[in-house]
DNA sequence: AATTTAACGGAATAATTTTGTCAACGAAAA
DNA sequence: TTTTCGTTGACAAAATTATTCCGTTAAATT
């Protein structure tokens, strides 16, 4: 009973990652399940018998989603001596993170609003991502996080900043730094 | 034929103004019809007696849109002497037009990519907004367009950094003046 | 005042999209 | 060989969204 339960598998796999790829590409409101299936490569019903309704399939989604992010420690930030170190850190895990899941971040922050299920991932990454600087600094946490928040890092992508990390670290170093502001 | 003409123009502008506000709350994906009729205190019927389809409806929406965003001028920003008042200036500008309009910026952005009409109105902005940046700085654009981008903005906001204006432009001085790079 | 004209409203209808089912099929398991 | 069970995709049901139509109303015209 392994030949079956293991093609079984596969095209519950199939069906999982058509959709976080539908999703990355055109968001979860606009992923109807006749997509999922062309795109699997299965038939609409069997994406039904093996996720019934979306209760079932976007927690597959979900899981998959948290174990790709991969979310960062703040104990391994704390346990930096500097706040130079500290703040290095910080900005190549957050920058990172948001390299390796753009899409899915993106879709998590756009359509937080009308999907629960999304608006709690939201509020469990951004807490992570509060714990994450409040462990780097004590001071000017709120300038540190704007500075290392998604949107940034999507603004300085955009217009193709060389090197996003290292140009952010060194404006938030530079700002603790300040000991005669410009002007 | 004053009188009638007057009302005739009242309800337009009314079906208008509710097209915008619920572009604004809820996208223009998802706001139909009904929503708009419902809102703007009219039937149905009306909306499509002065807006045969969104053909005419979405530019008027867009006219009313740009003029509520009153696009900064480069000029003025060019005119200015040093560049710290031309980065002052650009930062001033920028934020405050991405406060007065910041729903349909953000719409603009989040639904470009499946309406052609959206797409137009943001390479319009977003080319006067380089065409801005250009004109306060003539090194390190890329940053300081990035520091100025609506990503950075809303960054800002949310983490409630008090004067993100202010923030950012001494950002971009220091940016500037860094004689010896921290660290 | 009577008549014409044109906008209005919104129920009714049509079109589209989305969701969900099922009987026939076929390959693995018994 | 027979049974079991996942698969399929056409099809039905439902929900949503778009569009029309006509009776009503009020301004304009005569």
């Amino acid at each position: 009973m392994t030949k079956r339960a293991a093609a079984v598998e596969e095209k519950r796999r199939a069906i999982v990652r058509a959709t976080l790829d539908l999703h990355a590409e055109k968001g979860v409101e606009r992923t109807g399940w006749d997509d999922i299936a062309a795109r699997a490569g299965v038939g609409v019903g069997t994406v039904y018998r093996h996720f019934p309704s979306l209760d079932e399939l976007l927690p597959a989604c979900g899981a998959l989603t948290f174990q790709k992010l991969a979310l960062p420690d703040a104990a391994a930030i704390r346990a930096l001596d500097t706040r130079a170190e500290r703040v290095r850190r910080l900005v190549d895990e957050l920058f990172s993170l948001y390299g390796r899941g753009e899409a899915e971040l993106r879709n998590v922050r756009n359509e937080s609003s009308y999907h629960p299920v999304l608006a709690e991932a939201r509020s469990r990454i951004e807490a992570r991502i509060t714990e994450l600087v409040a462990a780097a600094v004590a001071e000017k946490r709120d300038v540190v996080g704007a500075l290392t928040d998604l949107g940034t890092w999507q603004a300085l992508r955009s217009h193709h900043v060389a090197d996003p990390a290292r140009s952010v670290t060194e404006l938030i170093l530079q700002l603790f730094d300040a000991g005669t502001p410009t002007r």
